[in-house]
DNA sequence: CCGGCTCATTGATCTAGATCAATGTTGCAC
DNA sequence: GTGCAACATTGATCTAGATCAATGAGCCGG
């Protein structure tokens, strides 16, 4: 199997959560067998077509997901146009926790994704009474505001070449707790969407890969890209 | 008294954790006045001078800190000396807590500050015992990741101009629940910390405050500006 | 196999903000 | 009061990346 972002795990609803694929990554490792059972009942196994909208900006939040398969994007539009990408949803994220009633973006399905609902709720509700629970949804918020305090970094801070080495780098790490560790990384998403992510416009994007072809750093392949020289991607993400 | 980010309450260092004045903004608002009392046993009230570290970048976190007076910079350096300030603490906000064993930021005190100290892991250790406190930092960290959020589409898609009008609606708009909503706002940051928090530089900072001057859109007064049209600034903060 | 999508690449030019360089301003040490 | 150090402003110039404008390259649907 290809080292991709968001690729189908081949598990996405298996019969029990106790089968789960994506548990241990997920908020769900918290809980003991009996008490995923529980959740088991609260939760509805769901199929998310491409480009269609899990949470809408500005919107009540009526759901909360464990993300199973697929990739999600994330982001947030000003009433100009202008459009920033947050980040991007992979198997075991959680949505939707922000403890406000209406969502502070847009999370849509970039290919087919799979996902645990919740209705909001509920989930709340069974939260009251597992502490554990909590204490992990804690976790995966902290992790996530260390994710997006490094993306301050390189929004406020970094070059062209080094963000799309950041990003290459990163999306490369993030796929590695499914052991996806080949050379060849899959992108999902479209130049547009990296552009957004990355703070520049897709042209730059573009002539960005081009250069780092050029310089023998990765070649372009359908769909995503292949490291040549990981290390000096590496160095360049780096700084 | 002033609208100030960072001045001093007048009682940063109650007797007790019961009568201290920033309780309901900060995480300690979840717990009962009993629990108040265990808390305090772990706590160490704190003064940090202007200009000493709270938490530096990569090494490891002792201690976990509330703020209850002062201003603190959140910073990031890369190896070549670039700097990102991702944030300022005040009154009220809670430092620390990563779950990693170093931290990833350095918080330095801009002016004189005070807070409560905890040990890192009595902190941890107490935190099992109390679900209620987990929870309520889980909101809080939900609330940074928001904030954090909020960042990202600043640096990556607003103009300079964008960027510093809404530095100064949402520093005023925190300082609103101490009270204070007058016309000026303190800023006890240097022009330095403004820029490397706006992903700018220190002259495109100056330049932007001298045309919003120009416009009559604010003042300049020492250690702070006053609005002169709030509206219109909040105007061109929300885009 | 063609026509018309959508998405990606490449080139030419422009510009917001960076960089380089003085010049003001403030405050404090003596 | 004077001198100097830190911070802020202003001006001149430069440039990374944006914008404007074609041109490719896949990819269905018929």
């Amino acid at each position: 199997m290809s080292a991709d972002c968001c690729e189908s795990t081949g598990q996405s609803h298996p019969a029990r959560c106790k089968d789960c694929a994506v548990r241990p990554f997920s908020v769900c490792a918290a809980l003991s067998d009996d008490e995923l059972g529980e959740l088991q009942a609260l939760s509805e196994p769901t199929s998310v077509a491409p480009k269609s909208a899990l949470l809408l900006q500005d919107e009540p939040v009526q759901n909360v997901f464990n993300i199973t398969s697929g990739c999600v994007r994330l982001s947030k539009i000003l009433s100009d146009g202008r459009r920033q990408v947050i980040g991007f949803a992979i198997a075991g994220d959680f949505l939707g926790l922000s403890f406000q009633d209406r969502s502070n973006f847009t999370a849509e399905a970039i290919g087919p994704v799979t996902a645990c609902r919740f209705r909001k709720k509920a989930f709340l509700n069974y939260l009251d009474t597992k502490p554990d629970l909590v204490r992990r949804l804690l976790e995966f918020s902290a992790n996530e505001l260390r994710l997006a305090q490094e993306q301050l970094v390189l929004l406020g801070r970094r070059t062209a070449e080094e963000r799309v080495a950041s990003f290459l780098t990163m999306l490369r790490a993030r796929n590695s707790r499914f052991g996806h560790q080949g050379a060849t990384l899959q992108l999902p998403m479209s130049r547009l969407d990296i552009a957004d992510y990355l703070g520049l416009t897709i042209e730059t994007v573009s002539r960005t890969f081009t250069k780092m072809v050029r310089d023998k750093l990765i070649i372009i392949v359908p769909d995503g890209i292949r490291f040549v020289d990981l290390a000096h991607v590496g160095q360049i993400a780096a700084e």
